[in-house]
RNA sequence: CGAGGUGUAGCGCAGCUUGGUAGCGCACUUGAUUUGGGAUCAAGGGGCCGCAGGUUCGAAUCCUGUCACCUCGACCA
């Protein structure tokens, strides 16, 4: 490809919206142009990184005998319904309508159609196992788009499914889908680390996470300093097992109120009372389904929504607006607790019944109890609170140690969640009738060649792996205007297009500085210039990943690259 | 939705405090000189100063409202 005939508008300057420096250099690099709030324009060499990514998510695919479909981007309410899906997903979900009315919604991902697929096309025993997957665009209304294209509302996602007649046969599938995974990323030249997730939206027996650890990444894990243990740190279980300590079981009512004015939160009350911030009950009010509940944990720790929300099996969790509270005349804001309080279910975790005389609010304005213990109330006990650095690892008991990551890949065991619910069986082997089990497995395509960015640049620009860089040479003639040098460029670029090599021809006639310039914000692997040295049969070779440069022959030169 | 910030040319920004001709750099057009690290000179083109109202003789600038975007928290690939 000759670069006169290509279209890739580098940048001089970052734009100003952008911050994450893989995101910096995908808009620098002429690949995105952004369009709407997490909605970007993929410009021809972002196409072509996709493409190459693609291609080896192909190649394991085809390995894993998972064939590729693709499925319509609307997707019925009706479908939807089949699952409890259309209701399960929130406002995350975007929805529409046809002429006639009929709602849609546009795929946030596909379970249902490639159940849909499933329950047409496998009958028996002889079918399974079975296993599709596409690779296309899926929109979420994210409540914050954000970091471009790793966090956009309209993205692609490669997304296959698996259907069992088994446990055994899904866990084995699982497992082999799980390397296909691992060995997708590092052909990819990714770092990355599996860890055990919460199953959100999708529901299914247990998940794991496919994690790239970077510095700029969204999510925290957590890995144990000793055992394999990794896991996403909202999915780290706390202090199940432990015992609610007897000694918090007094039998006379010790508390007392104690006059608070205006200070509410736990920081306010850590400087009233001259105590630390453990020495007290955090009581949180939620919107559960409409239904006011309070979860407890100690003053230094955090409610994990996500935990709560499965405790109680609800469909949408949010904290309880003031006014809500406010409507309840049961409690003030501020000043919540859960001693005295009537028709509030109250959900406090593990820890908090190891507790003694602890303070928590008084449900009155002003006021606080100090001295409460867990028998002073009633609540059921449950995992709730998120983990923090340095906990005991829940598998070894050794410490634990949290680090930032991105999510590229999440793979599930879904069990029979939606063949249940859908009804889908197959005959056995003994004419009787069984319930299939299923899996899936996502990859977030964009956030992964984001990735592949992040961890390979420089100060400069980016770094591509060869394997999977857009182009393998870029070509520079330093004066088109000299004939010596576009002989010997022309030379060169037939020769490494018949030897198929990815090579991007620099024959514009821009000044030099700016083509090397380029070249490196690009991050083509090798870049061979044709200039001064053109007279005497001389090119330069610049390898992009040590930045050494080499005086060769042409011939010397085409060696080493299609080495 | 909460907290903070920003909207002025395709991109990056100044101007706003103290109201009075809308500016700079990059990019773009034309010409010349340049050609191994983002050239120089000369001449140009391009603006509903986010939008709507208000104050004023006069608003990019002051006031009110509104919208959009960014960063950080709750969602997720």
């Amino acid at each position: 490809m000759k670069r006169s005939n290509y279209f890739i508008p580098t940048l001089k300057e970052k734009p100003s919206d952008i911050e994450q420096q893989s995101q910096v250099y995908m808009f620098r690099a002429g690949m995105l142009k952004k369009q709407a709030n997490g909605l970007f324009v993929y410009l021809p060499l972002m196409q072509r990184a996709m493409e190459k990514v693609n291609a080896v998510i192909k190649k394991h695919m085809a390995e894993a005998k998972s064939f590729e479909c693709k499925f319509p981007i609307l997707v019925s309410k009706e479908l939807l319904d089949s699952s409890g899906r259309w209701n399960a997903f929130g406002k995350e979900m975007f929805r529409l309508k046809d002429r006639s009315e009929n709602e849609f919604a546009i795929s946030p991902t596909n379970e249902e159609t490639a159940c849909f697929v499933a329950q047409t096309y496998v009958k028996s025993y002889k079918d399974l196992p079975f296993s599709i997957y596409q690779i296309q665009s899926k929109h979420r209304d994210e409540i914050s788009p954000r970091n471009g294209v790793m966090r956009a509302r309209e993205f692609t996602m490669k997304d296959a499914y698996s259907f069992h007649a088994s446990e055994e046969c899904l866990t084995e599938y699982y497992g082999k889908m799980r390397q296909a995974y691992l060995n997708i990323f590092s052909d990819l030249g990714l770092k990355v680390v599996a860890v055990s997730a919460d199953t959100g939206a999708m529901g299914g027996s247990g998940s794991e996470e496919i994690m790239a650890i970077s510095d700029s990444g969204e999510t925290d894990i957590c890995v144990c300093s000793s055992c394999d243990y990794a896991s996403n740190s909202e999915a780290v279980p706390c202090g199940i097992g432990k015992k609610i300590s007897k000694k918090a079981f007094k039998t006379v009512i010790s508390y007392k109120k104690v006059e608070t004015p205006r200070v509410k939160t736990i920081e306010e009350l850590v400087v009233f009372f001259n105590k630390s911030a453990s020495d007290f009950c955090k009581a949180v009010c939620f919107n559960a389904d409409g239904k006011l509940v309070i979860a407890l944990v100690r003053g230094d720790r955090e409610v994990n929504d996500i935990k709560l929300k499965k405790v109680l099996g609800c469909n949408e969790l949010e904290i309880a607006s003031p006014e809500m509270v406010a409507k309840s005349k049961k409690t003030v804001v501020g000043f919540v607790g859960p001693v005295g309080l009537k028709g509030i279910k109250i959900y406090a975790d593990f820890e908090v019944g190891a507790m003694q005389d602890f303070i928590v609010g008084a449900n009155e304005k002003d006021y606080h109890f100090d001295g409460v213990n867990p028998s002073d109330f009633k609540a059921e006990y449950a995992d709730l609170r998120f983990a923090v650095e340095g906990e005991p690892c829940p598998k070894c008991g050794i410490k634990t140690n949290f680090s930032k990551a991105t999510e590229l890949g999440h793979i599930f065991m879904l069990g029979r969640r939606y063949t249940d619910k859908l009804g889908m069986q197959f005959a056995t082997k003994e004419g009787g009738l069984k319930t299939l089990t299923m899996g899936c497995y996502g990859i977030g395509v964009e956030r992964t060649i984001a990735s592949i960015i992040e961890q390979h640049m420089d100060d400069k620009g980016m770094v591509w792996p060869q394997q999977i860089a857009p182009f393998l040479v870029d070509l520079i003639t330093v004066d088109v205007n000299n004939e010596e040098q576009i002989a010997l460029s022309k030379t060169l670029y037939n020769e490494l297009n018949n030897q198929n090599v990815n090579v991007l021809w620099d024959d514009t006639d821009a000044r030099p500085g700016s083509k090397f310039a380029d070249a490196e914000l690009i991050g083509f692997p090798y870049r061979l210039v044709v200039g001064r040295g053109a007279g005497e049969n001389k090119v330069e070779l610049v390898i992009r990943k040590t930045g050494e440069k080499l005086e060769l022959s042409p011939e010397e030169a085409i060696k080493i690259i299609i080495k």
